[in-house]
DNA sequence: GAATTTTTCCAAAGCGCTTTGAGTGTCGAT
DNA sequence: ATCGACACTCAAAGCGCTTTGGAAAAATTC
């Protein structure tokens, strides 16, 4: 009887012998801790999950004896018994072309994380190149794999959302979408507002000609900072100039370029406002290539995701900033989810948390006498 | 009959009844396929996973069912039958004070994930505070989380691997621990290669006061580096000097503070060697502030992570920097861990990669002729 | 056409847990 | 002595899959 697989992977992956002899023989189970207590598994189980069925002293004999043995509860099997996976799934898609993993997501990510670890939760990690996201969110279903998931970088109309909802797969929004309305849960930074009080103050130091230097306008949030950024100058009697506005992926390059070719017009904007860190260091690259002083010659505003290596300086901040700590949001999305894996009968939760914005070093009043060196 | 939960979480996760109401009914099983199919559900199981056994007529009618109720099998199940998670864990480590996750991991993972998804396996991501790695590990091996780790950030004489061979977990070291022989798989970038190049191209410039901005000198890579960089000093017969070398975590701030103070010395350095891009970017900023040109007045040489969303330039580099990967390396570990956990006789695989040293706009010859301004 | 091999299918045992429903023993109250 | 109440404990039934060891049917050989 010898059998051969002929599907190849990833369709079926690779089936080996069972678990290997070089790490180790089997390991501590549940019915060999009881046999060795001379207990039933019932008993060990529930005296290791603290119900009050098990007196205090044999609940003291068990968890000594598993800490002796070293056992604790295999997950896959207490999963399979539960119905339940203890892991929550973020799904970060992949766009072929401009490959790359958004910087925010990693301390997004840890904020999640800690929250998770706080409830036992673990964290599955997936790239997902566009397009198979449906196939990913079903498998997720009926593979049982996660018990819920975080989506992040929402689209304007996003598919997902809906899609999420009729698979029936629990999910917190980290940012919301559109034109889609209520229906599910979400976190998101009021993205109009701080643009539009960044464009505002940017005004009231004179600034007329402010490029803004935004996000992939796909994206929702780039979407709504460009409303927040619009409604400002409309607010003045401005009317936006769209040879100042660009929309790309955040990359330090991405900054540079705009701000150069915006700065090599006939009639250069003298303020920009830019929606990451990174992107705000390439303007800076290129006003100082162009021989401008950030602040005294051109103003920079930018978003603040608040990242952990990427601080916005010591003190009196470099960039004037709209700042809003991307781990926080982790934190707060990751609750927000448990909480409704926990009660699905609960109502959608939404939260939209408002921006700081703090002054720093690239602000200044319109400076009428820059010399702009074409 | 009615018990209580006396230990609270996280030590013990609430139970809750079973799988949401309003998340749908119950899903499509193995059994009720068979049923459906009028087979047994070995002949089911087999089919899906394209054994020999099964005849090619069945096979297409149980796939096509399978796709009609939209049914894969249970991952929670699978993997209690067969014993293997089909879930590689990373590992890491958040050290208390300054808690950051480093941002070459994105595009690490990102890597990784590729490697791990062609072969069916899902990713985990762990964030664990410094000193409870040895419960984690023990857990993931006790529990079968996963069936093998990546380790992240080595240290010089990393407990964790000697911890990791113990407990028996399969593991993968991205980087090395010096004063450990062997006896444990890595890939590692040529760190003492890289700088000890890195710093002869400056010394070939003419420059002679040379700073080392390093990244924290217990992590391994760093150790090495600074041994590159003392190495090609001391082969021209140069004595390093302490006070042009620092070591911290690899922020843009500390780039900047760094930089600012050495410019400040009466002997001032004219040359910095940093070791990631964000730390470059600071000793830019500081060397702008300083009103010095980069290349001109004062050269720099960085290690390039080859971040996606942080390029060097686009043509001629902005700096001039030893190029490796992280995203390639997340790639071959992956796939030296797969190979690992696939065959655990195999001999254990290392590999190490040389750097590209590529010339930009940051490197000139000394320039006797700089004024400091202090 | 009988004997043998090959092909195709299956019943049942396990993987390691949780949970249900019930049983035993103790104790104060009747 | 009997009863219910309470405190502990347990056997057994799942959870949804994979895999072993056959067995029946079909194809091949002699």
């Amino acid at each position: 009887m010898s059998f051969t697989k002929t599907l190849t992977p990833p369709l079926v992956a690779l089936r080996h012998g069972t678990y290997p002899k070089r790490f180790g023989l089997k390991l501590m189970n549940l019915k060999k801790l009881a046999e060795t207590l001379n207990l039933s598994q019932t008993t060990v189980s529930r005296a290791l999950s603290g119900y009050s069925d098990v007196s205090e002293k044999t609940r003291v004999r068990v968890q000594q004896a598993a800490e002796l043995h070293d056992y604790r509860p295999s997950k896959r099997a207490t999963s399979l018994a539960t119905g339940r996976a203890m892991t929550i799934g973020h799904v970060i898609p992949v766009t072929s072309g401009h490959e790359m993993v958004n910087p925010v997501f990693g301390d997004f990510i840890a904020g999640a994380g800690e929250t998770y670890a706080a409830h036992g939760y673990d964290t599955l990690l997936k790239l997902v190149p566009d397009g198979d996201e449906e196939r990913v969110y079903r498998d997720f279903k009926s593979r049982g794999t996660v018990d819920g998931i975080i989506i992040h970088g929402p689209r304007m109309n996003d598919r997902r959302i809906a899609l999420l909802r009729e698979i029936g797969l629990p999910f917190v929004v980290h940012g919301r979408a559109s034109e889609i309305d209520g229906g599910y849960a979400w976190l998101d930074v009021n993205n109009k507002s701080a643009f539009e009080r960044a464009t505002k103050f940017l005004l009231d130091l004179g600034h007329i000609r402010i490029a803004l230097v935004n996000g992939l306008e796909e994206m929702d949030f780039a979407h709504r900072r460009r409303n927040g950024y619009v409604q400002a100058l409309s607010d003045r009697q401005i009317t936006p100039d769209p040879t100042l506005m660009r929309s790309e992926e955040m990359t330090e390059i991405y900054g540079y370029r705009s701000a150069r070719e915006m700065l090599g017009m006939l009639n250069p904007p003298t303020a920009f406002l830019t929606s990451s860190m990174i992107t705000a260091i390439g303007v800076r690259r290129a006003l100082e290539d162009a021989g401008l002083k950030m602040g005294r010659d051109v103003s920079v505003i930018t978003h603040d995701d608040d990242l952990s290596y990427l601080k916005n300086g010591e003190g009196v901040p470099i960039f004037t900033a709209t700042r809003s700590s991307v781990r926080e949001a982790g934190r707060e999305c990751a609750q927000m989810l448990l909480d409704y894996i926990r009660d699905p009968a609960m109502a959608y939760a939404s939260r939209l948390l408002e921006v700081d914005l703090t002054v720093g070093h690239s602000t200044e009043p319109l400076n009428e006498h820059v010399t702009y060196v074409r």
